[in-house]
RNA sequence: GCCCCUGUGGCGGAACUGGUAGACGCGCAGGAUUCAAAAUCCUGUUCCCUUUUGGGAGUGGGAGUUCGAUUCUCCCCGGGGGCACCA
């Protein structure tokens, strides 16, 4: 039998469209443009599933518009600078900068080994300095523009190391590779000033309604804007520390008259003062600075407060004060950096009182509580009416909310204010693989930005990974520049930018990857906004915001007319497998496995524990190598594989026999096409004058296929578009007419069905339809059109139910009259039989899809 | 701790705006083909009772709205994700 050979196949079709520029991007062309775009890939030196999935998603989508004759981009690069490079450096003794630059031929030979309809003539790494240098650019534009700022903030800090650590770094408090426990230390960082655009960030999230919901919530939480009020406290007798009063922030000043204390952070400047004079409170400090930076270790450890001895005046109540102290969660970085205490209308404020045996008073009552309401250990947090309150009783939660922010400010006692959680973007890192941020230190001259004709600011590749800490700072001669000020002696800034700052703009550097300034604005205007972008939801925020940002901060410096970078965001869910530990608890790859029958033991024959599916992962060695798939199955089964079954936003199960069951539909597509070619009418016969009922039952199917497959992928539902791909495959191979009309229905569904397989499966696909005697490559031809006649069935079977249960069907012309529908469910013998003798209470009749009758 | 998502056969999942639950695939069982195997083809496959016919239950659990709920509302339980220097 003739059986497919993917191997040669796929290098033959690879070859032809890279020969003949298929898939390269035409600025010029006419047409409606789309640009489909999946995340950048780390280039880590081999490819995972998870690559695989998110490419092929956006291949079937650029393959799909271009057939639908959009002039489709979709341009291909690398996320080259970060950390993974510095930690093989420290490892394996490797140059960052060649551990990178190897990796990306490698992987980028992998790439292509999917048969991916990508634009690679635009390809660019991020650690290119033809790349970077119009970044430094951009910096020094909205530097220019005061959109940079440079001030203090608290990092993880590892002491054995000298360096900064990422939350993820630090494991249970200490330093991951050191083992250290972290200390919060604070530096002089640089930052982006994202805060300047948090209204209209959060505003035009409403108009990305292409955009996931729960993209979209996790935004909005993450900018956080809240609504309340600042309000002052004086300090009493105060000759401890030089402040007049303490500012708090609240969202809720109608509790003001519930308040039983005041919380300051532990980096506060009037905490500071305090334990500059007293060491308890410097002890106290420091044993919280044990603590993580993340809201998470803050919220769930244990409340702790430190009395400074400090009073402050109510300032609502004449003669009442409050004890001031300082608490483990209390977020300097939030609002003022210090709270007042409620404790009975929030929860942290309760167990900190409880704990410190402070007064709780509820001054909100529920709507149904009666006149003796307390807070027992579960602070109230709802509506109610406000009590215990002087001038606030009697009012609702939001009427207290705004009288009390009329009151403070009447009193000169506050004001309202608006917070967000957003804190400006902290851009500095303190390593070395990453870009140089173009900034000159004089000793003189303070903050002197790089000239632009000095740029780039070139990293040195005469790097020492041996001792700890950033290299850029021990190098010989880098950091000595002259003040291109005043031209004395000075120091180059050696922080490099976040990696975040890579991925912002690089969607639009894709438009005019050449040009010799950082955005080519014509290029920009004509393929931006991306029409759809692809990539994992654990993006959601971070880079997606910071993304949209950029775009927002170069459409203010005059560099773009447009705002937001990306029209679609669809998330893809990860590739999971099963996992295996051995009786030792060890994990296990699968190939350490012997199976026999449904016993699964190790290579030492004894039992092995299954796990349950985890996201692939090398730690637990559940990963499979695309590559041997590839080899094995070849590229379009691989894809077949990961774009059927499991909806893409979700996650998606690896199976041994799953891909064996997207191999076999490989050899059967192949297999029913060469077994009818010798039956089929020639290429672009005239179609019969009629059909007979067996070949024309064959065209519905296969116009309905069109139908469903195009609506399928439009809606990023590739797993239901491949089930009707099998509906047609069955239908196709099940046919066995031989008359003129058969067989020129046979092809036509064939020609379809390799139509339909093109996005998916493009080499085999290609090959089917070049084996049909086309000459016209399938890449170059256009989407197949449904015939709406042969989908609108003329008949509709509806089901008639008995109190909502389903007693039988009936088969009614398309847009039967309620009538007559009624009349036909009534003549039918199992219907009659069953309402025989009972009462019709009433009959319910929908067109076309239902009746039930109540009896 | 806070916020968000999710729950349908043995498994992955399908079901348009509330209208025949389980499409399609995997697995499993039986059969055909074969010296045998692989491959392929055919039949069956939610569960329970029943010989067929047929009947009952059923979308995590409980309530509600409705002629009718996987779909809408409320409460509860299980699973997953995010929470600011990984990309």
């Amino acid at each position: 039998m003739n059986r497919y050979n993917a191997k040669t196949t796929e290098a033959k079709w690879q070859k032809i469209w890279q020969d003949k520029n298929t898939f390269v991007a035409d600025d010029h062309a006419d047409g409606e443009k789309y640009y489909i775009l999946s995340m950048f890939p780390y280039p880590s030196g081999r490819l995972h599933m998870g690559h695989v999935r998110n490419y092929t998603l956006s291949d079937v989508i650029a393959r799909y518009k271009r057939a639908c004759g959009f002039n489709v981009l979709h341009p291909m690069g690398w996320d080259a600078f970060g950390l993974p490079a510095e930690n093989a450096a420290m490892e394996k003794g490797v140059h960052p900068g060649c551990w990178t630059r190897d990796n990306i031929p490698a992987m980028r030979d992998q790439f292509k080994a999917l048969g991916l309809a990508a634009d690679w003539s635009r390809e660019f790494a991020t650690c290119d300095p033809d790349y970077y240098q119009h970044e430094q650019a951009l910096f020094l534009s909205f530097f220019e523009n005061g959109l940079v700022e440079r001030r203090q903030s608290s990092v993880n800090w590892d002491p054995v190391d000298h360096t900064v650590l990422a939350n993820e770094q630090v494991i249970d408090g200490k330093g991951w590779r050191s083992g250290a426990p972290v200390e919060r230390r604070t530096l002089n960082q640089w930052f982006l000033k994202i805060t300047d655009f948090a209204d209209e960030l959060l505003a035009e999230l409403d108009h990305l309604d292409r955009w996931p919901e729960k993209v979209r919530v996790m935004q909005q939480n993450w900018i956080g804007r809240s609504e309340g009020a600042r309000v002052f406290f004086n300090i009493v007798d105060n000759d401890r520390v030089s402040a007049e009063r303490i500012e708090v922030y609240t969202t809720r000043p109608d509790t003001l008259f519930g308040a039983s204390f005041c919380a300051l952070a532990i980096d506060h400047p009037i905490a500071k003062e305090i334990a500059a004079q007293d060491n308890a409170a410097a002890t106290f400090i420091e044993e919280c600075q044990q603590l993580g930076t993340s809201e998470e270790a803050i919220e769930t450890a244990e409340k702790r407060g430190f009395d400074t001895g400090l009073e402050v005046k109510h300032p609502f109540i004449e003669g009442h004060t409050l004890k001031v102290y300082l608490a483990n969660f209390v977020l300097m970085d939030y609002g003022t950096g210090a709270i007042f205490g409620c404790p009975a209308h929030d929860q942290r404020d309760l167990d900190f009182a409880h704990k410190y045996d402070l007064p709780v008073t509820a001054v909100v009552f529920p709507d149904n509580a009666d006149e003796n309401f307390t807070v027992g250990t579960k602070a109230y947090t709802g509506p109610g009416t406000l009590r215990n309150s002087d001038f606030l009783d009697g009012l609702s939660v939001i009427e207290g909310i705004r009288t009390a922010i009329d009151r403070l400010t009447e009193l000169n006692a506050g004001e309202r204010m608006i917070n967000y959680r957003l804190r400006d973007w902290g851009i500095s890192r303190q390593r070395y693989w990453g870009c140089p941020i173009p900034i000159i230190h004089c000793g003189d001259c303070g903050i002197v930005p790089v000239p632009a004709a000095d740029l780039p600011v070139v990293l040195p590749e005469d790097v020492e990974f041996d001792t700890p800490g950033n290299p850029l700072e021990r190098h010989a001669t880098w950091k000595h520049v002259d003040c291109p000020s005043c031209g004395k002696a000075a120091i180059r800034e050696t922080d490099t930018f976040d990696t975040f700052v890579d991925s912002s703009w690089y969607a639009i550097r894709y438009t005019a990857p050449n040009a010799d300034v950082p955005i080519d604005r014509e290029a920009a205007s004509r393929w931006m906004p991306a029409d759809q972008y692809i990539g994992g939801v654990e993006h959601a925020v971070l880079h997606l915001l910071y993304a949209r940002f950029f775009t927002h901060a170069l459409h203010k410096c005059g560099y773009v007319d447009f705002k937001e970078p990306f029209k679609g965001l669809f998330t893809q869910g990860m590739v999971c497998h099963e996992t295996y530990q051995d009786a030792d608890g060890k994990w296990l790859s699968p190939e350490e496995l012997i199976r026999d029958g449904d016993a699964i033991t190790d290579r030492a024959g004894r039992p092995v524990k299954i796990g349950r599916s985890e996201k692939m992962s090398k730690s637990k060695k559940n990963t499979v190598d695309p590559a041997s798939i590839i080899d094995t199955f070849g590229a379009d089964t691989a894809r077949w594989y990961m774009m059927s079954d499991s909806p893409p936003d979700r996650d998606l199960e690896w199976s041994e026999d799953g891909i064996e069951g997207a191999w076999r539909h490989t050899q059967r597509i192949w297999r029913i096409t060469t077994e009818r070619l010798d039956t089929l009418p020639a290429v672009h016969a005239a179609a019969p004058d009629n059909f007979g009922e067996a070949a024309l039952e064959l065209r519905r199917t296969v116009h309905k296929a069109i139908e469903g497959v195009t609506a399928g992928i439009e809606a990023i539902r590739f797993n239901t578009a491949v089930a009707q791909m099998y509906e047609l495959t069955n239908a196709l191979a099940s046919f066995k007419g031989m008359e003129p009309d058969d067989v020129w229905a046979v092809r036509e569904g064939l020609e379809v069905l390799a139509q339909l397989t093109g996005p998916m499966m493009p080499h085999v696909a290609e090959e089917l339809w070049e084996t049909l005697g086309h000459i016209t490559p399938l890449s170059e031809t256009s989407w197949p059109v449904a015939d709406r006649s042969l989908t609108v069935e003329d008949t509709v079977t509806m089901a008639v139910q008995i109190n909502g249960k389903v007693r039988t069907t009936i088969t009614m012309p398309l847009d039967a009259s309620k009538e007559d529908t009624e009349a036909t469910a009534f003549a039918d013998a199992k219907i009659r039989a069953a309402v025989h003798g009972k009462d019709i209470r009433k009959v319910i009749v929908v067109p076309n899809r239902i009746v039930n009758i109540v009896v």
